[in-house]
DNA sequence: ATGAAAGCGCTAACAA
DNA sequence: TTGTTAGCGCTTTCAT
């Protein structure tokens, strides 16, 4: 395997990348001088600052992003490590983290935690890396041991657990939560009422079932344990939760607080089938309030987490410490809120 | 702000990175040693080696890939350019480029086409990268362009214009599409049977459409030009399209064939609301069998598109001709094969 | 306002 | 088998 030159950039003399140097000649000026036109403009001569760019416009250079890189140790490039990229969710948090980097002049470097099947090796490339937001959801990921021991800047999201050394967003579920359950509680018994969550071990999932049932017993309702259930964030699972409830006729009449969209979604199409329509024969809420909620008809009714800033919040408070490494670590918090639609109320 | 050191990674001395000297100094020998134990194992005596890699450990010592880099010229770092990363098409893509891309010992940098809407400067770090897939989906993308331009070994996925100089990988929609056709035909006559594809300007919509209507005329009708119409690829636009169809009174009865799964999706939901369902009161089959297909309730049929293959070949013959610069180009074809659910036949 | 020179941490001839 | 040394292309004192 060939190495040396595997030139990228147009070359002067064959074989090789136009190099700072080359500029320099060409410019009939010193390699610091065209370093300065480049990092420190207000340095040079108008005229001699002009002359360079000519040159570097002529020969086409681009700096070589090592060497600088090696100079100054930054890349200019962060990274953003999750779960999964797959679905409405990430992908949307995906767009705000990219917007606000684009937006600080940083590069997005994404990774997802799944593990290869195979025997490749490549993880992040952590070298590269000039800090690295971090999303875990249950205890088990060993992303956040990994990143932290890293010693690079880093900024969790969605992590609650978080002991305030350390920058974080996380999403609020609280007032969203409260605010569906007291909507399905106006036209539901809180008897009737249930949550069907997604994995047990997921911190949003447990939070989420905990302030619903908080909030049936500020109602003065003694919640069963049978009125929560956990499984996962599918639609595979809120259908299998459907089927059960339909079966033993629980299902008409009741209110249905789903884990996230994907789970009403799933409910919907089970209950559909059995000829059941929300609003109509049950309520459903779903959450996340990803696209879905409005590609579906009837249109979902869900509790919408700002999935947009949640990404962008957590590349602008890792660009923060990267600017001032010294700042005070800042936690930010993220409300959620209930989106009416049309298979509640 | 300040500069250096922004150290990661252990140190011995605060404030600076773990060195290859210092673990050198570590192991008493020289840097060379070192190196060689960790690019060339084969060179250096069994008892040294393991006496280096304890320093390594020892230290935590991580090899600055700037320097490496510098000197190697490579980085294992591969980038992908998409239209969008936002939905299943593109995330089941990725999928298979990262996985493919772990496997071989790269790293995937993840990048999308949309213009920041903001003043951001940063695009895609290109200067990293060892090569790069793009993907073009409209003459209008300038990727293409900026690409090939930039010197630097480049893959193309989906792209039929390729003048064969270059490796791509491309989806051939001509089997499925005749397939799908068909099918259609099957329990539909042909004057009744039309196309409702996604963005008239996208190379894969045009190249469905035609096979479409090259089918219908194997099958000696003269198609109208009424037959087929182009739009979104979303469900909003086969919403759209649906509700003037529901509206002259020519859903029922006839076939449709979506440009996308979206698109399906919408016509599905649009008449379900009118009280048409599919395969009773209108065929309907979809493009691209994403996820959407098994999670809709009747599932939809589809043509499937083997996106994850897409992905992971665009980063094999991408990482070929990095190993080999002077592989001969190749054109991969993917084929396309019906997938009948429950919405037609 | 400009330049000379010293590295940044690493790899790879070339010696020994 | 190991070490010496010369860069890779850039930024940054320190002179001028």
């Amino acid at each position: 395997m060939a190495r040396r030159p595997r030139n990228h950039g147009s070359d002067p003399v064959r074989g090789r990348p136009v190099s700072i140097q080359d500029v320099a000649s060409h410019a009939s000026v010193s390699i610091t001088t065209v370093s300065r036109v480049i990092n420190s403009p207000g340095l040079v001569s108008p005229a001699t600052a002009e002359r360079v760019r000519e040159s570097i416009r002529e020969l086409g250079y681009r700096p070589n992003v090592f060497a600088r890189g090696l100079m100054t140790r930054q890349s200019r490039v962060i990274g953003i490590l999750l779960p999964d990229i797959h679905g409405e969710f990430y992908s949307e948090l995906l767009r705000g983290a990219d917007a606000e980097a684009k937006r600080s002049g940083y590069h997005l470097l994404i990774s997802s935690d799944v593990q290869p099947d195979g025997e490749g090796t490549a993880t992040i490339p952590y070298g590269f890396l000039d800090g690295l937001a971090v999303m875990v959801t249950e205890p088990s990921h060993k992303s956040w041991d990994e990143a932290t021991q890293l010693g690079m800047p880093v900024c969790l999201l969605d992590e609650k657990t978080s002991d305030g050394t350390v920058d974080s967003v996380v999403i609020d579920n609280g007032p969203g939560t409260r605010e569906a359950t007291e909507h399905l509680l106006a036209h539901t018994p809180a008897s009737r009422c249930v949550f069907v969550g997604g994995t047990r071990e997921n911190f949003d999932a447990q939070e989420r079932a905990r302030v619903f049932n908080e909030t049936l017993e500020g109602a003065g309702h003694e919640v069963r344990a049978s009125q929560t259930s956990f499984g996962e964030f599918t639609a595979d699972w809120g259908g299998e939760w459907a089927s059960g409830a339909i079966a033993d006729g629980s299902l008409r009449g009741s209110a249905v607080f789903a884990g996230n969209d994907e789970i009403a979604f799933g409910v919907m199409m089970a209950a559909s089938e059995a000829g059941l329509s929300p609003r109509r024969d049950y309520q459903l809420i779903g959450f996340d309030d990803t696209r879905l909620c409005t590609l579906v008809r009837p249109m979902l009714s869900s509790v919408r987490v700002p999935l947009r800033e949640l990404g962008a919040a957590a590349v602008e408070l890792l660009v923060r410490r990267l600017e001032d490494p010294e700042a005070r670590p800042e936690q930010r918090l993220l409300r959620t809120t209930l989106v009416e639609r049309e298979t509640s109320g």
